[in-house]
DNA sequence: CTGAAAGCGCTTACAG
DNA sequence: CTGAAAGCGCTTACAG
């Protein structure tokens, strides 16, 4: 070790940063002792423990995750993989994931995709082997899918799947209860009194669709309703598909006076397409939506819908893939809530 | 070296990604000259490199970035750092960073931030400098901030900014041009023939609410308008205060018959305080927004509004950020364009 | 409870 | 044009 060498790292260590070389020298340890301690093993003694995190604290000490990471064959990156096109969804979700990651290390990257892709699953396969990723958040529709949840078992990456029911066994998986959303939007319409019902879903592929569409048949059962078919309109989770749905619907001699719309999104086009039929909302026709983003308060009428609390789900999604999800949290902070605002009243009285 | 390792080895081969030494082996070099070859350098003769290159794509050889990184001392990630509360510019501008990152081996990592807070710099230290950042691109309102600016260079970090304006070196700006927009909508209302034109702006804060105001008196100046101070208000670029400015300015005797609203959700604020005063748009008011993202098509009446190219700024901001942006691209692609809906029309006849 | 050696998968600096 | 040695900052396995 040459003099001018020992020098030159004596006057770095004003500016770089400190290793765990640095930290083990300062606490007069092994670097094995310090690593120790960054990984609150057990086996150290009390107070050389304590000298070793006074160092840390005093230089500023943090460990090295691209090091670490190399050493522990695993990143600690958490990937959020989404296919879902609504920008609120993905956001609110990206909220929710570094809610829980707040002071945990650990970074969140994110990875959007597409099912329909040959390549999904080689993409998916790579994201994540390259990256050596921590963990995956899977949220609707990637999250239905079977082969990606088989593909991430297989190579041992740990994920969590965000769905409206359950698909897998419990440690994976964050319920939305979709039904229980629908169940709440079938009640509300009911119990305005409306008898001729009408409903659009999502694309068939989105779970949800079938979810929401099977609690809203619940809410109206319980008053003795039923959806006829005629009144179930396939939709695709897009405003577009909104309007032309509400359309058709609004413009049989025998139309609906009430209608759900399986997200907002096609709620906006079910305003439209009253409003160029010359309908008014709610005197004419209800509208109840489901998602409850921004976007339902900027409608006109401020639109009724069903609030699914995304942000915190997105919270205990990434809690629970670091293994630190709160079991005590109440359950119930996560079931959708019926939103009423202006968009729906009794039918008309005609 | 003992036997049983060298079976473990083979076997481990099949299912266990190959490293730099299984490739030089395989291809009868030293790892040093693979290493050569995955950093294309020019120093490697044409035949060995083709002989490598064979047995990357055979065995799917793909470095590890954290190995590569931890030598390299910098990461594989790009950070992206934004304090904009608007998910369709958060979502938008991501999309429009990850085209410009597809197929480069960089990953995208969120980094919301808070100006306000008193430990901003610091986190956004402690996120750069522990991930190592290969760099980061800055969105507004904090891409303004110059403190931000000299952080990144103090620490070595490249960057790149996304603004209304130029406020940095040419290779660290990537400029909206919102001067232009607003000039767009000035020269729109003022064709129109309103002479009692109001603007509502965004917070002082954001560079863009000064620039679409200039850009609007401007446009405005062009036909021999001008914006009385009267009708300049401050917005906060919510919703609500779009809804308070509106209700104070469509309340007065002598009201204005447009209104530039210096953002989407503030003209959907407008939208609803004109109907609740029981004005018609555009019949008694016309409203101008700008941004142009989806909620523009599914308010009532579409909203007349002023299109930043977001996705495309994203991914000139990444191209550049990577050293690969194509000078040759035409920077018309970048500046913003009106887009005429149905919530502009001519000043009331009365 | 603590440490010296070897290793994670790559690159830099130095030779040749 | 190519390679053997040392190193990036950490951890695992093995000793004691």
């Amino acid at each position: 070790m040459k003099p001018s060498k020992t020098q030159a790292q004596l006057s770095d260590e004003a500016r770089k940063r400190p290793t765990i070389n640095d930290i083990a020298r300062l606490a007069g340890v092994s670097k094995k002792t310090v690593s120790r301690v960054i990984n609150a093993s057990p086996y150290v003694r009390e107070d050389t423990r304590e000298r070793i995190e006074a160092v840390i604290a005093e230089m500023g000490y943090a460990p090295d995750p691209q090091a670490r990471g190399l050493a522990f064959r695993r990143s600690f990156l958490i990937g959020v993989v989404h296919d879902n096109p609504n920008p609120q969804y993905v956001v609110t979700m990206q909220q929710g994931l570094l809610d829980g990651m707040r002071g945990s290390g650990f970074e969140l990257v994110v990875h959007p995709c597409d099912r329909q892709n040959p390549s999904f699953l080689e993409d998916l396969r790579g994201f994540v082997e390259r990256q050596k990723l921590f963990g995956v958040v899977l949220t609707p529709s990637v999250s239905e899918d079977e082969r990606a949840a088989q593909l991430l078992r297989e190579i041992g990456c740990e994920y969590v799947r965000v769905a409206s029911v359950s698909l897998d066994d419990a440690n994976h998986m964050i319920e939305t209860r979709d039904r229980v959303g629908g169940r709440e939007a079938g009640r509300h319409i009911a119990e305005l009194g409306h008898t001729q019902v009408a409903f659009i879903s999502g694309p068939p592929m989105f779970r949800s669709s079938h979810e929401r569409r099977g609690g809203f048949e619940e809410g109206l059962a319980e008053k003795g309703l039923a959806l006829e078919a005629q009144f179930a309109m396939e939709g695709a989770y897009t405003f577009e598909s909104g309007i032309a749905a509400a359309r058709d619907l609004l413009s049989r001699p025998n139309r609906p006076t009430a209608i759900f719309a399986a997200n907002d999104e096609m709620a906006a086009g079910v305003l439209h397409a009253a409003r160029d039929l010359g309908l008014r909302v709610p005197e004419d026709v209800t509208v109840v939506g489901y998602d409850d983003f921004d976007l339902a308060t900027r409608l006109w009428p401020a639109l009724t819908t069903v609030r699914t609390p995304t942000r915190e789900i997105g919270r205990l999604a990434v809690e629970r893939l670091m293994g630190r999800d709160d079991e005590r949290r109440n359950p119930k902070d996560r079931l959708p809530t019926l939103v009423v605002r202006k968009s729906s009243g009794p039918p008309p009285k005609a």
